[in-house]
DNA sequence: TGAAATGTTGGGGCG
DNA sequence: ACGCCCCAACATTTC
């Protein structure tokens, strides 16, 4: 056996190849892979019900990339860690790093109490093309304008690292009592999720399949087509991202090795948005519930559980809204134009509270990134960086009429509506009543009639806005 | 990664 | 041929 014995934990790095912590465990020592379940310092944070799901299977498929060797715990890491050095005579730990803030500081104490004990840790980045701390302006504070952040910070930093390659040789240490994956309970015991399963392939290679499909079939009408959720022009990365089943490093050099065009460029901007939303979160840990700007603490929410609980259902009467929230709760994802509809919706047509938004697509999506989910709210809400300012309105209806322009998006998850013509199909209360009744439909009782007038709910959010911001 | 209100322009109908 | 009105179509402003 090669040595000497290095823990390599996991957490958001669920891949071997471009793995720097793997990379360094297997060329200087037999590795010991660990993964374990931390409730204990997550808290709040603690993944939500559709990505436990996913975890749940990465993992099964990551055990397997590491010839089943994947020891799993559950409980605090730092007893757990402990406990193996201890057992085994271990004096390294790896880590790939986590930028969530409870990360950071559950690892830092970690780190620390590992030390005082002479066992050295050693930490890589292998999820953010480039470090949070190494994107500022010139007068050392942070962007908070994201073209700047991009052009000027992001593209004029160091080439993010080239990725790397799997190990060519990964000699395994076993442990002894570790878990199962189905140990850790993280299925749930309604079965909504299998049915929805077969449109993903959770894990690495599903992950390089995804990217090669996006590349080969998608890319190329990326700029125009990414708006239309009833197409397939997205990559659909997100997920395989979130839990580091493919690095943005890998995506980012095989989109860049192509001949340069525009559809490149606004997919790079993409993933130049995912690292400015780890950059406000880095600068700002209350990001997943304070307001950036702190001038919306004083915004009259409307705190509203009825209507709350009909955008949570798809049962607006708003058909994109609808069609929206129900693609979230019946297949775990969204797609990103109907993600921003539905958000203005709630926030600006409803007056709800961004947060309770962000905690409903916290439990549901098998995406679920408390950077991104942050900050995107924080953005679509008004009160976040570089944030669309309070007036700017989604109007949903003409939103539908511009990006599922012939109703396909919203006949596939709103059944009730298919048979209306789709000249009516954005807002069925427009339908004469011939045409209601010759498509089956009684507004009320098989379809709900709107929560909200658009018109006066748009008008409200500027009224309460206007009044707020005068104080 | 807005939408609505308001302003401007220019072609065509018509007396 | 001219002035007048109407109204798309587009541009600008405002929220």
């Amino acid at each position: 056996m090669k040595t000497p014995i290095i823990i390599y934990w996991l957490r958001q790095d669920l891949r071997i190849a471009d793995n720097q912590a793997l990379h360094y465990a297997a060329n200087n020592g037999t590795v010991l892979p660990v993964y374990i379940w931390d409730e204990v310092n997550s808290q709040e944070f603690t993944l939500g019900a559709a990505s436990k799901v996913w975890l749940h299977y990465s993992l099964q498929n990551l055990n397997q990339n590491l010839e089943n060797k994947l020891a799993i715990y559950t409980g605090n890491p730092l007893d757990i860690l402990l406990e193996l050095c201890t057992r085994y005579k271990i004096t390294q730990v790896v880590w790939n790093r986590c930028y969530e803030p409870w990360q950071i500081n559950r690892d830092k104490n970690i780190k620390h109490h590992l030390m005082t004990k002479n066992i050295q840790v050693t930490s890589f980045n292998a999820s953010l093309l480039w470090e949070p701390w190494e994107i500022q302006k010139k007068d050392g504070s942070y962007y908070k304008v994201f073209t700047p952040f991009y052009r000027n910070g992001c593209l004029q930093a160091t080439q993010p690292r080239q990725p790397l390659a799997v190990p060519r040789e990964i000699s395994y240490f076993q442990a002894e009592n570790t878990l199962a994956v189905e140990d850790l309970s993280l299925l749930p015991t309604i079965d909504w999720y299998s049915k929805t399963l077969t449109d993903w392939q959770i894990g690495e290679q599903g992950a390089q399949q995804k990217l090669w499909w996006f590349v080969e079939k998608a890319l190329y009408n990326y700029k125009e087509g990414r708006n239309l959720p009833a197409k397939r022009y997205t990559s659909l990365l997100a997920p395989h991202l979130h839990f580091g089943e493919i690095s943005p490093n890998q995506i980012w050099y095989v989109v860049k090795q192509l001949p340069e065009e525009q559809n490149i460029d606004c997919f790079c901007s993409e993933l130049g948005w995912r690292e400015f939303s780890y950059s406000q979160i880095y600068f700002n840990s209350d990001l997943p519930w304070q307001n950036l700007q702190r001038k919306f603490d004083k915004f009259p929410w409307q705190h509203n559980q009825d209507k709350l609980r009909a955008w949570q259902r798809g049962m607006t009467g708003i058909p994109i809204v609808d069609a929206g929230m129900r693609e979230l709760w019946q297949t775990g994802y969204m797609h990103n134009r109907v993600r921003m509809i539905v958000g203005s919706f709630l926030v600006k047509n409803l007056l709800i509270d961004w947060r309770y938004g962000a905690k409903w697509f916290w439990d549901c999506l098998f995406d679920a990134d408390l950077a991104n989910n942050s900050a995107s709210w924080q953005w679509i809400a008004g009160c976040g960086a570089d944030a669309a300012p309070y007036f700017r309105i989604f109007n949903p209806i003409t939103q539908g009429e511009k990006f599922d322009p012939d109703g396909e998006y919203i006949r596939k998850y709103i059944p009730e509506l298919r048979q209306l013509p789709t000249k009516y199909i954005f807002n069925p209360i427009d339908a004469p009543s011939a045409v209601l009744k010759n498509a089956n439909i009684i507004l009320g009782e098989t379809y709900p009639m709107p929560i909200v007038d658009i018109k006066e709910s748009r008008q409200q959010a500027l009224d309460a806005f206007k009044a707020f911001s005068a104080e």
